[in-house]
DNA sequence: GGTCCGGCATAAGGCCTCCTTATGGGTCAT
DNA sequence: ATGACCCATAAGGAGGCCTTATGCCGGACC
């Protein structure tokens, strides 16, 4: 088993001249050479005499019309040979790889009442790039995590992060029709409250009442769970169980279709607003451009 | 059938940068791997940057107690891992193979009536080293052959070259007893114009004639073939055909043995001799100062 | 046989890469 | 809470490496 914690590199000749040495090898020329590598007959000299001291031997055999490799330089060129085309091939696959495969992270909710939707005409646009979803709750750290673009909601500003604003995290109570049925209908903000409340502990709610004029403290005393996102509540208000207060950009076709009813007009913002973002430094990788550019468009529709 | 001519060879990034990566990554620690590259904690951290800037993805994501690669990463290790293996190993075999093989250009003469003799010794005093003895009459041009070592005549003074004397190309008439009896002995050098003179153009006769104070004119007449090699004269003179003029250092055993007799003590030399010569720049490469020491110490005996 | 041409070697000089020192931030452990 | 470990970053400097310019050598072509 070779001891892969030490490898005797720093015995290594300059890989520079390895690779001046690997194209005069293949052109037997060090003209040729130096034109294949962009630069001057005296660099590629230079390089060969470097090498050729390292070795201890010369390399090549100066001829009138041409060069033909020595014994030891017959011995190195097929090997340097190889590994520079299993270099080349491994960095070629790293870079389309790297561009083949684009990692999103997003909360929950927008990947599900958003993206997931709209996912699929992005493939369709980008057939070469295999997109991998995760939804994450937690800030992603990019300096962490393996991911290249992430959705998260917040204030805009994050160092070292390019940020584009998808829409705007207003909230307003939402319920099913049926509920709102049950108590001969929502008509003013105050009715709310004789209905269940769903995470009544979020302060979007006391925002909103607040905002609708209407006292709310005895909200923070009712039992029930903050469900962490706005999907979860959503769903639980479609079934019936109770109001919950949510984005209106995020329930567009639920709000269309009826299975859920926007009682009021007024609503509320923090500030807060859903984000796309991503490493400063690589606003320019094509994979990041291609998504950014699609879904600023996207939403702009 | 790929292209060798023009690889694309321009595209790689650094290769410092690769050989860094390739220690990080199989460390898992900018800290160790700048340990075993023998630079700072710093530099690693520019030439992995540099890298994973050309790739256009993070190579590694930066845990709090240990750094683990990146999908990108993961792609690219195993593959530079393996080039560098190859370059290694065949950087070390063509020092190994370029120090295990010393090449030696030699004059005929030299090679068959002292080396051949020696040789064995040097072998077995360096087991580790083949030696390949080449004979050839031209200068050998180092520049041009595949040739670690000459053994050459002339004055000593090669630009470029380091010369060390082996003995002086001295010269004086040898023949076997046999012929020397056929005319009743051979008793003052004019006696020798009575036998067949070996290679009577031979710019030596005419010296050492003059030297003995004997008139030579006729001798350019004679016919006569340049055999150009004084083992081919001296084998010719041991089997009786005539008289040559050699060299007295290398035929000690002829001489000894009676195979051939020196009739007289007086010895040309027009300040050649035999020498041992070998590229300035390589006189510290360990099989060419092994075969120097060797033969200077055989000489001095 | 003289002159031109192609190809490599060498010298001098400057840029720019790459490394170092110094310092900071973040996390884990004591 | 503080120290230890590890990586990131900034500033500065040395040297590797490339360029321009020139020389040398051998072959080719009149």
């Amino acid at each position: 088993m070779p001891d892969l914690s030490s490898r005797q590199v720093s015995q290594l000749p300059p890989l520079q001249a390895i690779r001046v040495f690997d194209a005069v090898a293949r052109h037997l020329s060090f003209t040729k050479a130096a034109s294949e590598l962009a630069m001057t007959q005296a660099a590629v000299s230079y390089q060969i005499k470097v090498l050729e001291e390292r070795v201890g031997a010369p390399l090549f055999l100066r001829r009138p019309r041409q060069i033909v490799l020595t014994e030891a330089g017959q011995r190195l060129a097929p090997a340097v040979g190889e590994a520079f085309a299993i270099l080349g091939q491994a960095y070629a696959a790293a870079r389309a790889g790297a561009d083949g495969l684009l990692c999103v992270t997003t909360v929950l909710t927008f990947a599900s009442n958003w993206l997931a939707h709209r996912l699929g005409s992005f493939q369709i646009a980008h057939p070469a790039l295999a997109v991998r979803l995760e939804t994450s709750s937690r800030l992603t750290d990019f300096a962490r995590e393996d991911t290249d673009i992430a959705i998260r909601s917040g204030g805009g500003k994050w160092p070292g992060l390019e940020a584009h604003k998808l829409l705007d995290a207003d909230f307003t109570p939402m319920l099913s029709p049926k509920l709102a049925a049950s108590i001969g209908g929502v008509n003013e903000p105050a009715d709310l409250l004789r209905l269940p409340i769903l995470d009544p502990g979020d302060i979007w709610w006391t925002e909103w009442f607040s905002a609708a004029g209407v006292h709310s403290h005895d909200l923070a005393k009712r039992p029930g769970s903050s469900m962490g996102a706005q999907a979860y509540e959503a769903n639980a208000a479609i079934a019936g169980h109770g109001v919950a207060i949510l984005t209106r950009a995020l329930f567009k076709a639920e709000l269309a279709d009826g299975r859920l009813i926007q009682p009021f007009d007024l609503v509320g913002d923090d500030g807060h607003a859903y984000w796309l973002v991503y490493p400063q430094a690589r606003r320019n990788v094509p994979k990041i451009r291609a998504f950014r550019d699609w879904l600023l468009a996207e939403i702009a529709c």
